[in-house]
RNA sequence: GGUCCGGUGGCAGAGUGGUGAUGCAGCGGACUGCAAAUCCGCGAAUGUGGGUUCGAUUCCCGCCCGGACCUCCA
């Protein structure tokens, strides 16, 4: 079998992948807090961990693929303090959203979506015996994880505990032992979610939720664990510290995969700098497939700059590979190696690419083989599963009128009246329709 | 300031210690009534200064530039 490397982040080198069943895979991706509608770069981890998914499903016998939704978070309260709308209506409607947004470029669910808010049981089992061992102190009712309990606390980000004070950017409670304590556990008032625990009315802090879940889903040791590189620190800082130190002697998880950010005029996206567009803005611009090819047309490690001509670039792209396949029809077939080997290095989607367009080059050409090929390797990405002419044709309900017009203008052809036979062609360009006179006739797509 | 990541043709974007993929755009040609699509061909790049080496875009060091993180973030 094909080896399969990844870049962990908890090594910073490209690593072989072994799992430790190799007949059960096991991946925890970071999935969203659902307090408003997702955007672009809230896409990027969810394409690139599918496309995981989707690889490691052809490589396994059996993968597990768990992505939680974080719908208690003070984001979502403020969210809902205000609009007047109640937390469940804020939290439901923006999963909804972000369901439909997510399948629309293309994704296939995970196979567990856990929701934080149905593991509390599991995170006050966490913090109780982070609490018996020491790792955790309960004050003033919150409940802080103890930093310097863990001595490896710091390692995985690059971080020493005394860099981390000399950065800090926020005022130290006075419930802290040590200012680089971290919240496992709050107390909750009337108006805001919470749940009964041994430290009173409360609702949990960020980091234990994915502690909880993991651990519950997956177990105190799995394989991959993946989100943006942003989350490094201190979420999954403090998730290590969590996990490792309420399952001693568990690795928690053994490959570290981060995505890289999204730009947008050389600028991170995000909803803090409000320089954002959301799916569905980019979906009102392009077709989906656009933008999911977009997404993985650069490495997952590296910075993606997001832009609308790279959106228009990346549909031209997908024009040629579906000219391909609509001009020699694909069959059933196994992903080509040269694709499958540059995805088994670490995910390294643009090479993949590239190797598909040697094999639209010779679809173009005939080649049944290398159309067949170039539809297996399209699956693996999430692409090019449509239908060609649905493609070119798109959705709408002139075709009747389009093709009326096409004949009038064969009709002119044929008699040779050049003006008028240019004149409906314009009329149908001015419409966004492009027409291809070819041997076998006239057809048409959209601009 | 600290830590980390990166700088490749007009743009996007890989790989590589030994004459630099791929895509988009551009240019020339074929085909076409004209186009489109397709085909053939062309031009065009490794931030900067050192070091190691027979040879560096690749490895090492300095510098410049950009970005991320430093307790909201994907």
């Amino acid at each position: 079998m094909v080896e399969l490397r990844l870049h962990n982040s908890l090594t910073r080198r490209k690593e072989i992948f072994r799992p430790i069943d190799p007949e059960h895979v096991r991946m925890y991706v970071c999935g969203p807090t659902v307090y408003d509608l997702a955007h672009i770069g809230n896409a990027r981890p969810v394409v690139v961990f599918d496309v995981m998914a989707r690889l490691l499903r052809l490589l396994y016998p059996r993968v597990t693929y768990v992505r939680n939704v974080t719908d208690v978070d003070d984001k979502i309260n403020n969210r809902a303090r205000a609009s007047g709308e109640s937390i469940a209506s804020v939290t439901a409607r923006t999963l909804a959203d972000y369901h439909a947004d997510i399948a629309a470029l293309g994704n296939l669910a995970p196979d567990v979506e856990p929701r934080a808010t149905a593991h509390i049981a599991e995170m006050v089992m966490i913090i109780e015996r982070l609490i018996a061992s020491g790792h955790a102190y309960a004050a003033e009712g919150h409940v802080m994880f103890s930093v310097p309990s863990f001595a490896e606390y710091g390692n995985f980000s690059g971080r020493s505990p005394d860099e981390l004070l000399a950065g800090a950017r926020v005022d130290v409670a006075p419930y802290k032992r040590d200012a680089g304590d971290f919240v496992l556990w709050k107390p909750s008032s009337e108006d805001l979610p919470g749940w009964d625990s041994p430290w009173g009315r409360g609702r949990p802090g960020w980091h234990i939720e994915c502690s909880a879940m993991s651990w519950r889903h997956l177990g105190e040791s799995f394989d991959i664990h993946g989100g943006g590189t942003d989350l490094i620190f201190p979420h999954h800082e403090n998730e290590i510290a969590q996990s490792v130190c309420a399952f001693p002697g568990s690795r928690f998880a053994n490959y570290w995969v981060h995505n890289g950010m999204l730009v947008i005029n050389g600028e991170k996206m995000s909803k803090s700098l409000g320089n954002f567009f959301t799916i569905r803005e980019v979906l009102d611009k392009v077709p989906a497939e656009a933008a999911r090819l977009l997404l993985i047309k650069s490495h997952y490690r590296g910075l993606l700059d997001f832009s609308d001509a790279a959106l228009v670039e990346a549909r031209k792209e997908l024009d040629r590979f579906y000219r391909a396949l609509e001009r020699t029809k694909p069959g059933a077939a196994p992903i080509p190696a040269s694709v499958l080997d540059a995805l088994c290095d670490d995910l390294n989607t643009p090479l993949a690419l590239s190797a598909m367009h040697a094999l639209a080059d010779a679809a173009m050409a005939g080649d049944a083989a290398a159309a067949s090929g170039l539809r297996a390797a399209g699956a693996v990405l999430g692409l090019l599963q449509a239908d060609p002419l649905a493609w070119f044709q798109g959705e709408g309900d002139d075709a009747a009128a389009i093709e009326a017009a096409i004949a009038e203008r064969i009709a002119a052809r044929k008699s040779r009246d050049f003006a008028r036979a240019d004149a409906i062609r314009k009329a149908l360009t001015d419409q966004g329709i492009l027409l291809e006179d070819n041997a076998t006739g006239t057809t048409w797509r959209r601009a």
